[in-house]
DNA sequence: GGTGAAATTGCAATCGATTGCAATAGTGTG
DNA sequence: CACACTATTGCAATCGATTGCAATTTCACC
């Protein structure tokens, strides 16, 4: 049985009970080495035994730390979709342990959170240190203004290269070229993209897949390039509408996430299209699912532990008066059925 | 352009620009009827020309309130798995929103902080003014010390009825019961159950399994009931093994949870094994992939967005100085394919 | 004009911890 | 024994906002 703390403590009390100044207390909790061995253990252990934690608001105040950064999810006006992507979340939980490991708090801010004014909400207000951004940003404005704000930020998206902050984020452009050419190796000519090109991360995406039709000096139709909402239902739909539409000689698609894919597959599944032998289709993102739809998704792998990590070490080392700088993290292409058919030479 | 702020601006430069004293100044901020209605718009124009926020950590410090909530996500030690459960996510998001919709603010939990004793962590050091705790709890002694330390919390999960905390959760006795009376209603004969029974969670719905079996006059097998985690590869692993065990005579799957389901069906459908037809499959949750799988998958569907309000709703009210209670929530069955055949009557 | 009540505003203490600087004690050396 | 130095410890200011209580001003009314 725990014995019930009366009152919560203040160092004011330890200090009286070992018989120290508030300072010596202080000093000897945080294991200052200018304070006597002996009296550091005595006031640890008493500390210990009352349970005693140092106030973190004071502490706060007084050091002008929070010690604390807010995560900020932008998520589509439109969908109202964000903290639901199963990608966003893997990168969220990797986000957490990281702070966690580094000895920060991390404060969540929810899509109504966002209307607020972060700046003067997170950062004018004391309540974080820095911010670290998140979201299949359509180019916001709001991000532009931080960076003359003096405020300590990192994104994660689309790294255009001539941006005025630090954007850590998957190669995009890259992964979409490889899974378009995979789909071309695999004998697809006419290849849709589903995914919404307003994004710029997507944008990236519908970069590669051009390079790779140019590639294979296939000319890119804008007409089977389809904005596509980032779920499931988007990607069924819209696969639905392209079938309707009569594009009957598709034999590809590239959706610009795994949840667009699933939705389509589902389409085609129902209109008793055959994936991949009449249509191949590839994803992106790599969410635990697509391991075991059927058939199984071939996808593109973003390193998610990688940029988690870099995000907020980015973000402290310029808390801590460093540099932060942009980076481009290699994709994978993860091969499974829905790609799966003979290879053939493509002319 | 933005201005830039020279510097932070604190409450004496507003009440010094403004010609009042800091008391006065403070007051007109937080539009305390007792200064001059006009007194008080000339302060808030200043602070609000000078872009001013009150210092948080300076504000809590004073009124000993943080106005912020920890949620701590309990994990499974076994799996690490816990974060990018989409379940939790959805419930995760419902959270954030109700809280900010209340004025407070979110500190997210990692698995990794878990590790630390949170009431000390969080409470005592004043970081937050209550806890929500999420986990699809074993049973965990340390929530039961919570109780006993006055710190403020509430829990999602399963409400055995005797615990002496507030308890927000589906009734998944129920839910279990709705899925397999269901499963038997279309058939099935011998049901399997992919779950771990040693959480509370999942041990409920093995009741509610358990139930609808005896409302069947059908003695449950305790060979049938398998452990699983949660996670889509468990469930696939799960059901090789089955199939492996010659229990070939199975003709329905009740999965604690769609992930676990989903790994279930692609283990069936690879074994060409067919869904609904040979085997009929029924899930937990409602993820957003259910829909979207082929066949796609029957679930009974928590309310989340009840449940998240609710969490919040009460421990608010208990910080308040109100009660809290424990509340059961309805949950609904969705039919789906993956158990839609033809309906035949149970002997 | 006087008087009490109401409306405004300011003084100063307070929340709890940290830290620069001064003070004291202890040690070694010539 | 005096002096210089180092090792420890404590004093008091400080971070920025809030709030009980007192002070001052304003009014209404007799």
């Amino acid at each position: 049985m725990a014995i019930k703390p009366a009152k919560t403590m203040t160092l004011s009390d330890i200090a009286r009970l070992a018989g120290v100044s508030e300072s010596t207390a202080s000093r000897a909790l945080r294991d200052n080495p200018v304070i006597n061995a002996q009296t550091r253990q005595k006031v640890q252990q008493i500390a210990a035994d009352h349970q005693f934690k140092v106030n973190a608001t004071a502490r706060s105040l007084r050091t002008q730390k929070s010690h604390t950064i807010a995560v900020i999810i932008l998520f589509d006006a439109k969908t109202q979709q964000a903290i639901t992507d199963p990608f966003l979340l893997d990168i969220l939980g990797v986000i957490a342990d990281e702070l966690t490991h580094q000895g920060y708090d991390m404060l969540l801010s929810s899509s109504k959170t966002t209307d607020k004014d972060w700046r003067s909400y997170y950062f004018d207000s004391k309540r974080a240190d820095g911010l670290i951004i998140i979201g299949q940003g359509e180019h916001d404005e709001r991000v532009e203004q931080l960076s003359n704000a003096g405020v300590p930020f990192v994104v994660w998206g689309a790294a255009s290269g001539n941006e005025s902050f630090p954007v850590i984020g998957s190669d995009n452009r890259q992964g979409a070229q490889l899974a378009v050419s995979h789909l071309l190796s695999r004998g697809c000519k006419r290849i849709a993209f589903l995914g919404d090109i307003r994004h710029s991360e997507i944008e990236m995406r519908y970069l590669g897949y051009q390079d790779a039709l140019q590639a294979a000096s296939i000319k890119a139709e804008p007409a089977l390039q389809l904005n596509t909402d980032f779920t499931a239902q988007a990607g069924y739909l819209q696969t639905q509408q392209v079938l309707f539409n009569q594009l009957a000689t598709l034999d590809g698609i590239f959706a610009a996430s795994d949840a667009i894919a699933m939705g389509a597959m589902k389409a085609l599944l129902e209109h008793g299209i055959k994936v991949p032998q009449q249509v191949a289709l590839v994803g992106f993102d790599d969410i635990a699912m697509s391991a075991y739809c059927t058939p199984s998704l071939t996808t593109v792998k973003q390193d998610t532990h990688a940029g988690g990590k870099l995000l907020v070490v980015q973000l402290l080392s310029r808390i801590n008066g460093g540099k932060a700088a942009s980076q481009l993290l290699p994709v994978k292409l993860i091969e499974r059925q829905s790609s799966l058919r003979s290879h053939i030479i493509a002319t």
